[in-house]
DNA sequence: CGCATCGTTGAGTGAGCTCAATGCATGTGG
DNA sequence: CCACATGCATTGAGCTCACTCAACGATGCG
Protein backbone atom coordinates (compact mmCIF):
# COMPACT_ATOMS: atom_id res chain seq x y z
CA UNK A 1 0.00 0.00 0.00
CA UNK A 2 1.31 3.09 -0.88
CA UNK A 3 0.29 5.55 1.61
CA UNK A 4 -3.18 6.77 1.25
CA UNK A 5 -1.85 8.62 3.78
CA UNK A 6 -4.04 11.43 2.44
CA UNK A 7 -6.91 10.36 0.51
CA UNK A 8 -8.31 13.50 2.29
CA UNK A 9 -6.27 16.41 1.46
CA UNK A 10 -7.39 18.44 -1.18
CA UNK A 11 -7.95 21.36 -4.00
CA UNK A 12 -9.80 21.28 -7.11
CA UNK A 13 -7.48 23.08 -9.63
CA UNK A 14 -8.89 25.13 -12.22
CA UNK A 15 -6.78 27.09 -14.19
CA UNK A 16 -9.29 27.85 -16.31
CA UNK A 17 -11.06 31.32 -15.55
CA UNK A 18 -12.99 30.94 -12.56
CA UNK A 19 -16.94 30.29 -13.01
CA UNK A 20 -18.22 33.15 -10.64
CA UNK A 21 -21.20 32.02 -8.66
CA UNK A 22 -23.37 33.86 -10.52
CA UNK A 23 -22.41 32.85 -13.91
CA UNK A 24 -23.36 29.32 -12.38
CA UNK A 25 -26.65 30.47 -10.88
CA UNK A 26 -28.90 29.32 -13.45
CA UNK A 27 -28.26 25.81 -13.94
CA UNK A 28 -28.98 25.48 -10.05
CA UNK A 29 -32.99 26.03 -11.04
CA UNK A 30 -33.03 22.24 -13.19
CA UNK A 31 -33.47 19.36 -11.25
CA UNK A 32 -29.76 17.89 -10.02
CA UNK A 33 -29.49 14.10 -11.71
CA UNK A 34 -26.71 11.80 -10.76
CA UNK A 35 -27.13 10.33 -14.01
CA UNK A 36 -26.21 13.81 -15.95
CA UNK A 37 -23.39 14.80 -13.41
CA UNK A 38 -19.50 14.92 -14.72
CA UNK A 39 -18.72 13.44 -11.40
CA UNK A 40 -20.84 10.48 -12.13
CA UNK A 41 -17.57 8.46 -12.50
CA UNK A 42 -15.66 9.36 -8.88
CA UNK A 43 -18.82 10.25 -6.72
CA UNK A 44 -21.31 8.13 -5.36
CA UNK A 45 -22.90 6.99 -8.68
CA UNK A 46 -19.24 5.00 -9.71
CA UNK A 47 -20.09 2.21 -6.68
CA UNK A 48 -24.10 2.06 -7.73
CA UNK A 49 -26.06 -0.12 -10.19
CA UNK A 50 -27.26 2.23 -12.76
CA UNK A 51 -31.09 1.11 -11.70
CA UNK A 52 -29.93 2.75 -7.98
CA UNK A 53 -28.57 5.55 -9.25
CA UNK A 54 -32.11 6.74 -10.79
CA UNK A 55 -33.80 5.67 -8.00
CA UNK A 56 -31.40 8.19 -6.85
CA UNK A 57 -32.55 10.16 -9.06
CA UNK A 58 -36.31 9.69 -9.10
CA UNK A 59 -36.21 10.97 -5.10
CA UNK A 60 -38.00 14.67 -4.56
CA UNK A 61 -35.39 17.27 -5.37
CA UNK A 62 -36.39 19.36 -2.13
CA UNK A 63 -34.29 16.25 -0.28
CA UNK A 64 -31.61 16.32 -2.51
CA UNK A 65 -30.26 19.72 -3.38
CA UNK A 66 -27.87 21.55 -4.57
CA UNK A 67 -26.62 24.02 -2.38
CA UNK A 68 -24.22 26.90 -3.40
CA UNK A 69 -21.10 28.00 -0.51
CA UNK A 70 -19.63 31.04 -0.44
CA UNK A 71 -15.81 30.97 1.17
CA UNK A 72 -15.61 30.58 4.63
CA UNK A 73 -18.94 29.35 5.02
CA UNK A 74 -20.02 26.22 7.06
CA UNK A 75 -22.01 23.78 5.98
CA UNK A 76 -22.16 22.46 9.37
CA UNK A 77 -20.87 22.52 12.54
CA UNK A 78 -19.59 20.00 14.59
CA UNK A 79 -22.43 18.90 17.21
CA UNK A 80 -25.04 19.76 14.89
CA UNK A 81 -27.78 17.11 13.89
CA UNK A 82 -26.80 14.65 11.22
CA UNK A 83 -29.20 14.14 8.36
CA UNK A 84 -27.47 14.73 5.22
CA UNK A 85 -24.47 13.31 3.56
CA UNK A 86 -22.44 15.56 0.84
CA UNK A 87 -20.97 15.41 -2.24
CA UNK A 88 -18.77 17.95 -3.35
CA UNK A 89 -19.69 18.97 -6.55
CA UNK A 90 -17.37 22.22 -6.90
CA UNK A 91 -14.71 23.96 -4.69
CA UNK A 92 -12.85 22.20 -1.84
CA UNK A 93 -13.47 22.08 1.81
CA UNK A 94 -11.73 21.49 5.18
CA UNK A 95 -13.38 19.13 7.71
CA UNK A 96 -12.21 20.10 11.36
CA UNK A 97 -12.37 20.24 15.14
CA UNK A 98 -12.25 23.04 17.35
CA UNK A 99 -9.88 22.56 20.51
CA UNK A 100 -10.82 24.10 24.36
CA UNK A 101 -7.89 26.57 23.94
CA UNK A 102 -9.93 28.06 20.04
CA UNK A 103 -7.19 26.25 18.05
CA UNK A 104 -8.65 24.60 15.08
CA UNK A 105 -7.59 20.73 13.98
CA UNK A 106 -8.05 20.27 10.29
CA UNK A 107 -9.07 16.41 10.17
CA UNK A 108 -9.16 16.13 6.46
CA UNK A 109 -9.84 18.13 2.91
CA UNK A 110 -12.02 17.40 0.72
CA UNK A 111 -12.38 18.28 -3.48
CA UNK A 112 -15.00 17.91 -6.06
CA UNK A 113 -16.29 14.16 -6.00
CA UNK A 114 -15.80 13.33 -2.53
CA UNK A 115 -17.88 12.68 -0.04
CA UNK A 116 -18.28 14.34 3.27
CA UNK A 117 -20.25 13.73 6.78
CA UNK A 118 -19.93 9.96 7.64
CA UNK A 119 -18.48 10.70 9.98
CA UNK A 120 -21.73 11.91 11.97
CA UNK A 121 -23.56 7.97 11.41
CA UNK A 122 -22.03 7.01 14.39
CA UNK A 123 -23.92 9.55 16.79
CA UNK A 124 -26.36 11.15 14.73
CA UNK A 125 -24.75 14.61 15.08
CA UNK A 126 -21.30 15.49 13.41
CA UNK A 127 -18.56 15.16 14.52
CA UNK A 128 -16.59 17.41 12.68
CA UNK A 129 -17.57 21.05 11.02
CA UNK A 130 -17.17 21.15 7.28
CA UNK A 131 -16.13 24.82 5.52
CA UNK A 132 -15.50 25.93 2.04
CA UNK A 133 -12.23 26.96 1.19
CA UNK A 134 -13.32 28.99 -1.80
CA UNK A 135 -17.25 29.52 -3.70
CA UNK A 136 -18.13 25.96 -3.95
CA UNK A 137 -21.58 23.78 -4.52
CA UNK A 138 -22.45 20.41 -2.72
CA UNK A 139 -24.97 17.56 -3.60
CA UNK A 140 -27.16 16.88 0.29
CA UNK A 141 -27.75 13.33 -0.19
CA UNK A 142 -30.38 12.89 2.89
CA UNK A 143 -28.98 10.08 5.04
CA UNK A 144 -32.29 8.48 5.44
CA UNK A 145 -32.94 8.37 1.46
CA UNK A 146 -29.34 6.14 1.03
CA UNK A 147 -29.79 3.76 3.76
CA UNK A 148 -34.04 3.65 2.47
CA UNK A 149 -32.38 2.39 -1.09
CA UNK A 150 -29.46 0.36 0.65
CA UNK A 151 -32.19 -1.88 1.96
CA UNK A 152 -33.66 -2.62 -1.09
CA UNK A 153 -30.29 -2.98 -3.24
CA UNK A 154 -27.01 -4.90 -1.76
CA UNK A 155 -25.17 -3.12 -3.77
CA UNK A 156 -25.76 0.53 -2.15
CA UNK A 157 -25.63 -1.28 1.02
CA UNK A 158 -21.92 -2.50 0.41
CA UNK A 159 -21.33 1.12 -1.25
CA UNK A 160 -22.11 2.75 1.84
CA UNK A 161 -19.87 0.21 3.57
CA UNK A 162 -16.92 0.29 1.28
CA UNK A 163 -17.08 4.09 1.40
CA UNK A 164 -16.56 4.19 5.30
CA UNK A 165 -14.44 1.75 5.45
CA UNK A 166 -11.95 3.51 2.78
CA UNK A 167 -12.55 6.33 5.61
CA UNK A 168 -10.67 4.46 8.51
CA UNK A 169 -8.31 3.45 5.93
CA UNK A 170 -7.39 7.00 4.56
CA UNK A 171 -7.49 8.06 8.71
CA UNK A 172 -5.13 5.24 9.52
CA UNK A 173 -2.82 6.47 6.84
CA UNK A 174 -2.88 9.97 8.40
CA UNK A 175 -2.21 8.60 11.90
CA UNK A 176 1.14 6.75 10.30
CA UNK A 177 1.86 10.14 8.62
CA UNK A 178 1.46 11.65 11.93
CA UNK A 179 3.06 9.53 13.85
CA UNK A 180 6.13 8.26 12.47
CA UNK A 181 7.02 11.02 9.67
CA UNK A 182 8.99 14.49 9.91
CA UNK A 183 8.22 17.82 7.85
CA UNK A 184 9.48 17.13 4.42
CA UNK A 185 8.15 13.53 4.87
CA UNK A 186 4.49 14.86 5.56
CA UNK A 187 4.39 17.98 3.45
CA UNK A 188 6.13 15.74 0.62
CA UNK A 189 2.94 12.99 1.00
CA UNK A 190 0.60 15.83 1.10
CA UNK A 191 1.45 17.08 -2.05
CA UNK A 192 1.84 13.66 -4.00
CA UNK A 193 -1.31 12.69 -2.62
CA UNK A 194 -3.47 15.90 -3.48
CA UNK A 195 -1.56 15.44 -7.22
CA UNK A 196 -3.07 11.93 -7.52
CA UNK A 197 -6.49 13.19 -6.48
CA UNK A 198 -6.29 15.99 -8.75
CA UNK A 199 -4.85 13.83 -11.95
CA UNK A 200 -8.27 11.58 -11.10
CA UNK A 201 -10.36 14.75 -11.77
CA UNK A 202 -8.90 15.61 -15.09
CA UNK A 203 -6.34 18.27 -13.60
CA UNK A 204 -3.02 18.08 -14.09
CA UNK A 205 -0.77 16.35 -11.47
CA UNK A 206 2.38 18.62 -11.70
CA UNK A 207 0.87 22.11 -11.27
CA UNK A 208 -1.96 23.11 -9.07
CA UNK A 209 -3.43 25.87 -6.69
CA UNK A 210 -3.76 25.22 -3.05
CA UNK A 211 -6.74 26.56 -1.79
CA UNK A 212 -6.04 26.28 1.93
CA UNK A 213 -3.59 28.32 3.89
CA UNK A 214 -0.43 27.62 5.22
CA UNK A 215 -2.27 27.08 8.93
CA UNK A 216 -4.58 25.06 7.59
CA UNK A 217 -1.94 22.42 6.09
CA UNK A 218 0.65 22.81 9.59
CA UNK A 219 -2.68 21.77 11.21
CA UNK A 220 -3.76 18.79 8.71
CA UNK A 221 -0.13 17.48 8.82
CA UNK A 222 0.43 18.26 12.78
CA UNK A 223 3.06 21.04 12.00
CA UNK A 224 2.93 25.00 12.37
CA UNK A 225 2.65 27.24 9.69
CA UNK A 226 6.55 28.32 9.50
CA UNK A 227 7.60 25.09 9.41
CA UNK A 228 5.11 24.40 6.47
CA UNK A 229 6.19 28.27 4.89
CA UNK A 230 9.83 26.57 5.60
CA UNK A 231 9.31 23.16 4.02
CA UNK A 232 8.35 24.80 0.99
CA UNK A 233 11.37 26.78 0.29
CA UNK A 234 13.29 23.49 1.27
CA UNK A 235 11.44 21.99 -1.35
CA UNK A 236 12.18 24.66 -4.03
CA UNK A 237 15.72 24.93 -2.69
CA UNK A 238 16.20 21.64 -3.35
CA UNK A 239 15.07 21.82 -6.86
CA UNK A 240 12.04 19.49 -5.98
CA UNK A 241 9.15 21.98 -6.28
CA UNK A 242 8.53 25.41 -7.37
CA UNK A 243 6.29 27.51 -4.88
CA UNK A 244 4.88 31.09 -5.64
CA UNK A 245 2.76 31.20 -2.94
CA UNK A 246 -0.69 28.89 -3.31
CA UNK A 247 0.32 28.11 -6.89
CA UNK A 248 2.70 24.96 -7.38
CA UNK A 249 4.39 23.20 -9.84
CA UNK A 250 6.11 19.98 -9.02
CA UNK A 251 9.67 19.50 -10.50
CA UNK A 252 10.70 16.17 -9.68
CA UNK A 253 7.99 13.76 -8.03
CA UNK A 254 9.76 10.85 -8.22
CA UNK A 255 12.69 12.93 -5.58
CA UNK A 256 9.33 13.84 -3.67
CA UNK A 257 8.10 10.28 -3.28
CA UNK A 258 11.69 9.11 -2.18
CA UNK A 259 11.19 11.66 0.50
CA UNK A 260 8.83 9.58 2.56
CA UNK A 261 9.93 5.94 1.36
CA UNK A 262 7.24 4.49 4.00
CA UNK A 263 5.89 1.58 2.07
CA UNK A 264 4.17 -1.57 3.59
CA UNK A 265 6.14 -4.55 2.91
CA UNK B 1 -17.01 15.72 23.16
CA UNK B 2 -14.76 14.44 25.61
CA UNK B 3 -11.63 12.71 23.54
CA UNK B 4 -12.72 9.55 22.78
CA UNK B 5 -9.13 9.68 21.19
CA UNK B 6 -8.77 6.55 22.27
CA UNK B 7 -11.70 4.62 22.14
CA UNK B 8 -9.03 2.23 20.35
CA UNK B 9 -6.32 1.46 23.00
CA UNK B 10 -6.79 -1.75 25.79
CA UNK B 11 -5.47 -4.22 28.00
CA UNK B 12 -8.50 -6.26 29.81
CA UNK B 13 -6.83 -6.39 33.18
CA UNK B 14 -7.71 -9.83 35.01
CA UNK B 15 -6.25 -9.63 38.81
CA UNK B 16 -8.00 -13.00 39.45
CA UNK B 17 -5.87 -16.07 38.57
CA UNK B 18 -5.90 -15.96 35.22
CA UNK B 19 -7.29 -19.16 33.30
CA UNK B 20 -5.15 -20.87 31.50
CA UNK B 21 -6.01 -21.76 27.83
CA UNK B 22 -5.89 -25.42 28.92
CA UNK B 23 -8.71 -24.76 31.29
CA UNK B 24 -10.81 -22.69 29.15
CA UNK B 25 -10.95 -25.72 26.19
CA UNK B 26 -13.59 -27.54 27.38
CA UNK B 27 -15.77 -24.78 26.36
CA UNK B 28 -14.78 -24.38 22.86
CA UNK B 29 -16.08 -27.32 21.94
CA UNK B 30 -20.09 -25.94 22.69
CA UNK B 31 -21.63 -24.21 19.86
CA UNK B 32 -21.25 -20.14 20.87
CA UNK B 33 -24.00 -18.40 20.48
CA UNK B 34 -24.56 -14.80 20.88
CA UNK B 35 -27.42 -14.57 23.32
CA UNK B 36 -25.59 -16.35 25.73
CA UNK B 37 -22.30 -14.41 25.87
CA UNK B 38 -21.40 -11.99 28.49
CA UNK B 39 -20.37 -9.86 26.23
CA UNK B 40 -23.57 -9.58 24.59
CA UNK B 41 -23.86 -5.88 26.14
CA UNK B 42 -20.73 -4.94 24.82
CA UNK B 43 -19.87 -6.24 21.69
CA UNK B 44 -21.90 -6.87 17.90
CA UNK B 45 -25.30 -7.52 19.68
CA UNK B 46 -25.65 -4.74 21.49
CA UNK B 47 -27.01 -2.90 18.99
CA UNK B 48 -28.93 -5.83 17.24
CA UNK B 49 -32.55 -6.79 17.57
CA UNK B 50 -32.86 -10.28 19.21
CA UNK B 51 -34.67 -11.60 16.54
CA UNK B 52 -31.14 -10.50 14.53
CA UNK B 53 -29.44 -11.90 16.70
CA UNK B 54 -31.38 -15.01 16.74
CA UNK B 55 -30.42 -15.02 13.46
CA UNK B 56 -27.14 -14.28 13.32
CA UNK B 57 -26.64 -17.84 16.34
CA UNK B 58 -28.65 -19.59 13.92
CA UNK B 59 -25.77 -19.50 11.31
CA UNK B 60 -23.75 -22.39 10.77
CA UNK B 61 -21.28 -22.58 13.41
CA UNK B 62 -18.16 -23.39 11.16
CA UNK B 63 -18.34 -19.92 9.68
CA UNK B 64 -19.09 -18.31 13.37
CA UNK B 65 -16.45 -19.96 14.86
CA UNK B 66 -14.09 -18.79 17.94
CA UNK B 67 -10.41 -18.70 17.51
CA UNK B 68 -7.88 -19.39 20.39
CA UNK B 69 -5.16 -17.55 20.00
CA UNK B 70 -1.49 -17.36 21.40
CA UNK B 71 0.03 -14.52 22.69
CA UNK B 72 2.43 -12.63 19.55
CA UNK B 73 -0.03 -14.84 16.99
CA UNK B 74 -1.17 -13.05 14.05
CA UNK B 75 -5.25 -13.07 13.55
CA UNK B 76 -5.12 -11.84 9.90
CA UNK B 77 -1.97 -9.91 8.19
CA UNK B 78 -2.06 -6.60 6.43
CA UNK B 79 -3.20 -7.31 2.86
CA UNK B 80 -4.64 -10.64 3.61
CA UNK B 81 -8.14 -11.44 2.11
CA UNK B 82 -10.92 -10.09 4.12
CA UNK B 83 -13.57 -12.55 5.03
CA UNK B 84 -13.91 -12.26 8.74
CA UNK B 85 -14.87 -9.49 11.20
CA UNK B 86 -13.67 -10.55 14.74
CA UNK B 87 -14.89 -9.70 18.33
CA UNK B 88 -12.45 -10.12 20.89
CA UNK B 89 -14.02 -12.26 23.69
CA UNK B 90 -10.98 -12.41 25.62
CA UNK B 91 -6.96 -10.72 25.84
CA UNK B 92 -5.98 -8.23 24.04
CA UNK B 93 -5.09 -7.51 20.55
CA UNK B 94 -2.97 -4.61 18.45
CA UNK B 95 -3.85 -3.31 15.07
CA UNK B 96 -0.53 -2.59 13.62
CA UNK B 97 0.99 -1.55 9.87
CA UNK B 98 4.64 -2.32 8.78
CA UNK B 99 6.32 0.63 7.22
CA UNK B 100 8.97 0.15 4.74
CA UNK B 101 12.29 0.14 7.11
CA UNK B 102 10.87 -2.44 9.31
CA UNK B 103 9.20 -0.16 11.62
CA UNK B 104 5.59 -0.93 13.13
CA UNK B 105 3.12 1.52 13.59
CA UNK B 106 0.02 0.25 15.41
CA UNK B 107 -2.84 2.13 14.93
CA UNK B 108 -5.18 0.54 17.80
CA UNK B 109 -5.83 -1.76 20.58
CA UNK B 110 -8.67 -3.65 20.95
CA UNK B 111 -9.86 -5.33 24.16
CA UNK B 112 -13.07 -7.68 25.04
CA UNK B 113 -16.21 -6.91 23.57
CA UNK B 114 -14.49 -4.29 20.52
CA UNK B 115 -14.84 -5.05 16.96
CA UNK B 116 -11.25 -5.79 14.34
CA UNK B 117 -11.23 -6.18 10.55
CA UNK B 118 -13.48 -3.49 9.46
CA UNK B 119 -10.46 -1.56 7.64
CA UNK B 120 -11.03 -4.93 5.30
CA UNK B 121 -14.13 -3.76 3.57
CA UNK B 122 -12.67 -0.92 1.48
CA UNK B 123 -10.55 -3.14 -0.70
CA UNK B 124 -11.61 -6.53 -0.07
CA UNK B 125 -8.14 -6.49 1.68
CA UNK B 126 -7.13 -6.09 5.55
CA UNK B 127 -5.01 -2.67 5.58
CA UNK B 128 -3.79 -3.62 9.22
CA UNK B 129 -2.94 -6.91 10.71
CA UNK B 130 -4.08 -7.81 14.03
CA UNK B 131 -1.59 -9.40 16.69
CA UNK B 132 -2.64 -11.51 20.22
CA UNK B 133 -0.95 -9.42 22.92
CA UNK B 134 -1.48 -12.41 25.21
CA UNK B 135 -3.68 -16.01 25.01
CA UNK B 136 -6.94 -14.70 23.94
CA UNK B 137 -10.13 -16.04 21.98
CA UNK B 138 -12.12 -14.43 19.34
CA UNK B 139 -15.38 -14.60 17.57
CA UNK B 140 -15.08 -15.00 13.69
CA UNK B 141 -18.27 -13.44 11.82
CA UNK B 142 -18.17 -14.24 8.01
CA UNK B 143 -18.74 -10.80 6.58
CA UNK B 144 -20.62 -12.03 4.14
CA UNK B 145 -23.19 -13.37 6.60
CA UNK B 146 -23.32 -10.06 8.51
CA UNK B 147 -24.39 -8.24 5.18
CA UNK B 148 -27.18 -10.61 4.65
CA UNK B 149 -28.12 -10.24 7.84
CA UNK B 150 -28.31 -6.42 6.91
CA UNK B 151 -30.00 -6.72 3.81
CA UNK B 152 -32.83 -8.52 5.42
CA UNK B 153 -32.69 -6.09 8.88
CA UNK B 154 -32.89 -2.53 8.38
CA UNK B 155 -31.45 -2.42 11.97
CA UNK B 156 -27.96 -4.38 11.41
CA UNK B 157 -27.56 -2.40 8.22
CA UNK B 158 -27.71 0.62 10.75
CA UNK B 159 -25.53 -0.88 13.35
CA UNK B 160 -23.12 -1.83 10.83
CA UNK B 161 -22.58 1.60 9.53
CA UNK B 162 -22.57 2.73 12.99
CA UNK B 163 -19.63 1.45 14.05
CA UNK B 164 -17.80 1.68 11.04
CA UNK B 165 -18.60 5.48 11.51
CA UNK B 166 -17.36 5.38 15.04
CA UNK B 167 -14.21 3.57 14.29
CA UNK B 168 -13.88 7.13 11.65
CA UNK B 169 -14.88 8.91 14.54
CA UNK B 170 -12.17 7.14 17.01
CA UNK B 171 -9.53 7.88 14.62
CA UNK B 172 -10.38 11.90 14.10
CA UNK B 173 -10.04 12.17 17.89
CA UNK B 174 -6.50 10.08 17.39
CA UNK B 175 -5.41 12.39 14.34
CA UNK B 176 -6.02 15.30 17.03
CA UNK B 177 -4.24 13.83 19.38
CA UNK B 178 -1.32 13.09 17.41
CA UNK B 179 -1.65 16.64 15.97
CA UNK B 180 -1.71 18.59 18.83
CA UNK B 181 -0.70 17.53 22.27
CA UNK B 182 2.73 16.71 23.86
CA UNK B 183 3.97 13.58 25.22
CA UNK B 184 2.21 14.11 28.73
CA UNK B 185 -1.16 14.58 26.98
CA UNK B 186 -0.87 11.95 25.26
CA UNK B 187 -0.15 9.35 27.69
CA UNK B 188 -2.76 11.01 29.78
CA UNK B 189 -5.40 10.62 27.10
CA UNK B 190 -4.43 7.06 26.20
CA UNK B 191 -4.32 5.97 30.16
CA UNK B 192 -7.63 7.63 30.69
CA UNK B 193 -9.05 6.01 27.48
CA UNK B 194 -7.96 2.82 28.77
CA UNK B 195 -9.10 2.90 32.40
CA UNK B 196 -12.72 4.26 30.75
CA UNK B 197 -13.14 1.15 28.35
CA UNK B 198 -12.26 -1.54 31.36
CA UNK B 199 -14.19 0.33 33.68
CA UNK B 200 -17.20 -0.48 30.85
CA UNK B 201 -16.39 -4.27 31.33
CA UNK B 202 -16.24 -4.04 34.92
CA UNK B 203 -12.70 -4.06 35.68
CA UNK B 204 -11.18 -1.17 37.67
CA UNK B 205 -10.89 2.19 36.18
CA UNK B 206 -7.84 2.99 38.48
CA UNK B 207 -6.00 -0.03 38.47
CA UNK B 208 -4.56 -2.30 35.86
CA UNK B 209 -2.08 -4.43 34.09
CA UNK B 210 -1.02 -3.03 30.76
CA UNK B 211 -0.52 -5.80 27.90
CA UNK B 212 1.60 -3.83 26.02
CA UNK B 213 5.01 -2.89 25.65
CA UNK B 214 6.46 0.37 25.94
CA UNK B 215 7.45 0.50 22.35
CA UNK B 216 4.02 -0.45 21.14
CA UNK B 217 2.35 1.89 23.29
CA UNK B 218 4.84 4.79 21.77
CA UNK B 219 4.27 4.19 18.32
CA UNK B 220 0.25 4.12 18.86
CA UNK B 221 0.90 7.90 20.45
CA UNK B 222 3.75 8.57 17.62
CA UNK B 223 6.73 8.96 20.29
CA UNK B 224 9.41 7.07 21.54
CA UNK B 225 9.87 4.44 24.22
CA UNK B 226 12.26 6.29 26.22
CA UNK B 227 9.71 9.17 26.00
CA UNK B 228 6.95 6.86 27.38
CA UNK B 229 8.92 5.12 29.85
CA UNK B 230 10.13 9.12 31.31
CA UNK B 231 6.73 10.42 31.12
CA UNK B 232 5.66 7.22 33.45
CA UNK B 233 7.94 8.37 35.56
CA UNK B 234 7.17 12.05 35.56
CA UNK B 235 3.78 11.27 36.16
CA UNK B 236 5.07 8.89 39.00
CA UNK B 237 6.87 11.76 40.59
CA UNK B 238 4.07 14.42 40.06
CA UNK B 239 1.72 11.47 42.31
CA UNK B 240 -0.57 11.20 39.75
CA UNK B 241 0.16 7.14 39.01
CA UNK B 242 1.89 4.70 40.44
CA UNK B 243 3.83 2.75 38.06
CA UNK B 244 5.40 -0.92 38.78
CA UNK B 245 6.99 -2.06 35.13
CA UNK B 246 3.44 -2.35 33.57
CA UNK B 247 1.23 -2.12 36.68
CA UNK B 248 -0.40 1.12 36.56
CA UNK B 249 -2.66 3.24 39.52
CA UNK B 250 -3.78 5.74 38.75
CA UNK B 251 -3.87 7.93 41.91
CA UNK B 252 -5.17 11.00 40.54
CA UNK B 253 -7.73 11.07 37.49
CA UNK B 254 -8.91 14.11 37.56
CA UNK B 255 -5.70 16.18 37.19
CA UNK B 256 -4.45 13.70 34.63
CA UNK B 257 -7.78 14.56 32.75
CA UNK B 258 -6.22 17.97 33.37
CA UNK B 259 -2.93 17.50 31.85
CA UNK B 260 -5.02 17.20 28.38
CA UNK B 261 -8.03 20.06 28.55
CA UNK B 262 -8.59 19.71 24.98
CA UNK B 263 -11.70 19.06 24.93
CA UNK B 264 -14.32 20.75 22.11
CA UNK B 265 -16.74 23.58 22.44
C1' DC C 1 -5.91 54.55 2.30
C1' DG C 2 -5.73 51.71 6.29
C1' DC C 3 -6.35 47.44 8.28
C1' DA C 4 -6.42 42.49 8.24
C1' DT C 5 -4.82 38.30 6.45
C1' DC C 6 -1.30 35.58 4.64
C1' DG C 7 3.33 34.12 3.76
C1' DT C 8 8.36 34.31 4.49
C1' DT C 9 12.43 34.45 7.12
C1' DG C 10 15.50 34.92 11.25
C1' DA C 11 17.05 33.91 16.03
C1' DG C 12 16.85 31.41 20.05
C1' DT C 13 14.95 27.61 22.73
C1' DG C 14 13.41 23.32 24.24
C1' DA C 15 10.81 18.89 23.93
C1' DG C 16 11.67 14.80 22.45
C1' DC C 17 14.98 12.10 19.76
C1' DT C 18 19.27 9.07 19.45
C1' DC C 19 22.76 6.49 21.51
C1' DA C 20 24.30 4.08 25.36
C1' DA C 21 24.68 1.80 29.83
C1' DT C 22 22.41 -0.71 33.36
C1' DG C 23 19.05 -3.51 35.92
C1' DC C 24 15.55 -6.91 36.24
C1' DA C 25 12.75 -10.86 34.97
C1' DT C 26 12.20 -14.91 32.39
C1' DG C 27 13.57 -18.80 29.72
C1' DT C 28 16.93 -22.34 28.16
C1' DG C 29 20.43 -25.62 28.09
C1' DG C 30 24.33 -27.84 30.28
C1' DC D 1 20.85 -25.26 39.94
C1' DC D 2 23.75 -22.17 37.71
C1' DA D 3 25.36 -19.68 33.51
C1' DC D 4 23.96 -17.28 29.89
C1' DA D 5 20.95 -15.14 26.57
C1' DT D 6 16.97 -12.44 25.59
C1' DG D 7 13.42 -9.02 26.10
C1' DC D 8 11.71 -5.17 28.53
C1' DA D 9 12.13 -0.99 31.22
C1' DT D 10 14.68 2.84 33.16
C1' DT D 11 17.82 6.58 33.14
C1' DG D 12 21.52 9.73 31.52
C1' DA D 13 23.89 12.77 28.09
C1' DG D 14 23.96 15.25 24.11
C1' DC D 15 21.88 16.83 19.98
C1' DT D 16 18.51 18.30 16.59
C1' DC D 17 14.31 19.31 14.57
C1' DA D 18 10.57 21.86 14.93
C1' DC D 19 8.54 25.24 17.97
C1' DT D 20 7.94 30.14 19.69
C1' DC D 21 8.47 34.89 19.17
C1' DA D 22 9.28 38.47 16.15
C1' DA D 23 9.82 41.47 12.19
C1' DC D 24 8.53 42.47 7.61
C1' DG D 25 6.56 42.42 2.82
C1' DA D 26 2.68 41.43 -0.21
C1' DT D 27 -2.07 41.17 -1.18
C1' DG D 28 -6.78 42.23 -0.91
C1' DC D 29 -10.92 44.19 1.05
C1' DG D 30 -14.03 47.74 3.13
Amino acid sequence: MSLAVLEAPAAPIRFAPRQTPEAMAPAASSKPRCSNCHLRELCLPSGMSSSDVMRLDGLDSLMFARRRMRSAQTLYHEGERFQFVYAVRSGTFKSSLTLADGREQVSSFHIAGELMGLDGVAQGNHASSATALEDAEVCAIPYAHLTELAAGSSGTQHLISRLMSREIVREQSLMMLLGSMNAEERLAAFLLNLSKRLKARGYSASEFHLRMTRAEIGSYLGMTLETVSRTFSAFQQQRLLEVDKRHIRILDPDALAGAFEIRVH
